[in-house]
RNA sequence: GGCCCCAUCGUCUAGCCUGGUCCAGGACGUCAGGUUCUCAUCCUGAAAACGGGGGUUCGAAUCCCCCUGGGGUCACCA
């Protein structure tokens, strides 16, 4: 009668952008349910928002979330509804923890009658003085009810004072199943009575995600590592209410390159160090008034809002780190590739390509064909950037062409609007000249820039220009001049010609390409280093070559 | 500090469960060559790891124990 169930969820509390970390769970916790669902069992993505923090959840952040989740693929069978993802099928929702409230206070109730929780009245003073205490005699603080409590009493106490609810912990072993690091015993010296209602009527984020995870009919908890010593209370409650224990799978953390932690704070980081290398003692940005940027410098823990590290980072031209998926995105790097290099983090299919290497190129449909645990890591893993970007340049590079050009124009679009309206006439010349080079679709740019100059604007690059123009015999700037008449004459002006007209050039005087191909590139560009030279030329167009090359001319001829 | 988790090249990892085919394979990075009009590609090659110590065994990267190291966690945050 049972038929398999899998029915995962991800919960993240809306307090920004989603984390790299988070998105890689959101990803396992996806692809569980959807190989599940694709082998025709019961299988459902959930996506929570866990907004019981009233101080530090927002909507926006909230969004934020849907938006970053949709823009990986990683689309949630039940949940808020956004971009065509989300829905509510079986009736479980809301799916914002602020609107079950009545939901938690039911459950609460049953708890407090069955004398399983009970109110406590400490104010955070005491119980601070008890930690410092404990702390100061090597133990550990651990709340545990007071021996003589009356329970009638303090329930008639609860209707007048500021109470807290505690839930009253079992001190049986709790035994957690987890298919990742295996079955793991916690002895009763773990947990304490924890609190599972909030002074303010709101649930802890321990009694709302063991209701809702009920209540949802979740089977497999897949979350960060940094919560499996919670399982133990969560496990307690579940069968303090009667509720079902779910599988869970805690996955290791992922960690910057040096070993700390990944985090929002590396962009102050990076940004203050810039701004001390740069010996600035005040903002160079309006939006940092001069006290919180004086405050910020020296202090290292604060941090500024996203938007000013933004626009500090872009007057300092400096590359704040990558943390959210937000910032992958806008680093111009595909969701496909970002998708697959943080399955590789702790994940590989174990198998082989044709060649005999090991198989770690996959999209995420593959993902969800092959997942599991069985094969999943343990240790934490630190997060390479240079193999995100070897994936990402050899996914652009292989693409087709139409479909890096529409890639790198929504890109553009969304990024960078001002350059796109500059260079959208000529895109699919400049998209095929970028292609072979770009790493990301934002240095995509790069390798084309000099036709964003006025043709009176190209800088010549004196190494450059010494190096090409002046050396050889004829010289290259003899070459050049030779060359220039010719340059009329291709017609139609586009690469292919311009290559034939170049090769022609060199057969009939028998030149190496590079005799003439390096004078004309600092023509073109003012330096030695470019796409190929039909691109070159075709991409500046040929009124443009002609007076460039003049110009060349007209300067070192 | 208590408790919990983890441990193969610089990094991500394959191999470990079901010891021998592993003087440990792949990828990224690094270095050295080569192809190409520059760059980027592409091709060839090289250096590079089983944290240490005890067991068990004819035999251990693989199984057991200890040590060391790394990480996590000890909130009216999630």
């Amino acid at each position: 009668m049972a038929y398999e169930q899998v029915i995962t969820r991800f919960a993240p509390s809306p307090t920004g952008h989603l984390h790299v970390g988070g998105a890689r769970t959101a990803l396992f916790c996806w692809a569980l349910a959807e190989k599940a669902r694709r082998t025709g069992a019961d299988g459902r993505f959930i996506l929570r928002i866990e907004d019981t923090d009233q101080k530090r959840s927002s909507d926006d952040a909230a969004k934020g979330i849907l938006e970053d989740l949709a823009w990986m693929g990683i689309e949630w069978h039940e949940g808020p509804e956004f971009a065509g993802c989300g829905g509510d099928p079986r009736g479980v929702g809301p799916f914002h923890q602020s609107q079950r409230l009545d939901l938690y206070a039911e459950y609460i109730e049953q708890l407090i009658q069955e004398g399983k929780a009970y109110p406590a009245f400490d104010t955070p003073e005491e119980l601070n003085a008890k930690r410092t205490a404990a702390r100061e005699a090597k133990r550990s603080f651990r709340y545990k009810r007071n021996e003589g409590a009356d329970h009638a009493k303090d329930i008639e106490r609860m209707k007048t004072e500021p109470h807290v609810i505690r839930f009253a912990m079992p001190t049986d072993p709790v035994e957690v199943k987890d298919s990742l690091l295996g079955d793991i015993e916690f002895t009763d010296e773990h947990t304490d009575d924890f609190v599972i209602r909030k002074q303010d009527g709101f649930p802890t984020y321990h009694f709302a995600v063991v209701v809702d995870d009920e209540l949802m009919g979740v089977t497999h908890v897949v979350r960060g590592q940094e919560h499996l010593q919670n399982t133990p209370k969560h496990v307690a409650l579940q069968q303090a209410l009667g509720f079902r224990i779910p599988v869970y799978a805690h996955v290791p953390s992922v960690f910057n390159p040096d070993g700390s932690k990944m985090s929002k704070r590396d962009k102050d980081k990076a940004g203050r160090q810039a701004c001390k290398d740069a010996g600035l003692t005040e903002s160079p940005v309006s939006s940092i008034d001069a006290d919180r940027f004086a405050n910020w410098l020296k202090d290292k823990k604060s941090q500024l809002e996203t938007e000013q590290l933004r626009e500090l980072a872009a007057e300092l031209d400096l590359s704040l780190p990558e943390i959210d998926v937000e910032d992958f995105r806008r680093s111009g790097y595909i969701p496909e590739v970002l998708c697959n290099y943080l399955a590789l983090l702790g994940w590989n299919p174990g198998m082989k390509n044709d060649d005999g290497t090991d198989l770690e190129r996959f999209d995420n449909t593959f993902l969800a064909e092959h997942f599991s645990f069985a094969r999943a890591g343990k240790s934490p893993s630190k997060f390479d950037r240079d193999k995100l970007v070897a994936f990402s340049q050899q996914t652009l590079n292989a693409m087709p062409a139409e479909q890096f050009e529409s890639a790198w124009r929504a890109w553009l679009l969304r990024e960078r609007p001002d350059l796109l309206k500059q260079i959208a006439d000529r895109l699919p010349l400049l998209a095929r000249a970028a292609q072979p080079r770009a790493r990301t679709l934002s240095d995509a740019i790069e390798p084309v820039a000099f036709v964003l100059l006025a043709d009176a604007a190209i800088e010549y690059d004196e190494k450059a220009v010494n190096k090409a123009l002046k050396k050889g015999d004829p010289s290259g700037i003899e070459q050049l001049r030779a060359f220039a008449p010719e340059v009329d004459a291709i017609d139609p002006f586009e690469p292919e010609q311009i290559d034939a007209a170049v090769r022609a050039f060199c057969e009939s005087r028998e030149l190496g390409m590079g005799k003439i191909a390096q004078p004309l590139r600092v023509a073109i560009t003012g330096g030695t280093v470019s796409p190929g030279l039909g691109d070159t030329l075709a991409a500046v167009g040929k009124a443009s070559a002609k007076a460039r090359i003049d110009r060349c001319l007209a300067q070192f001829g």
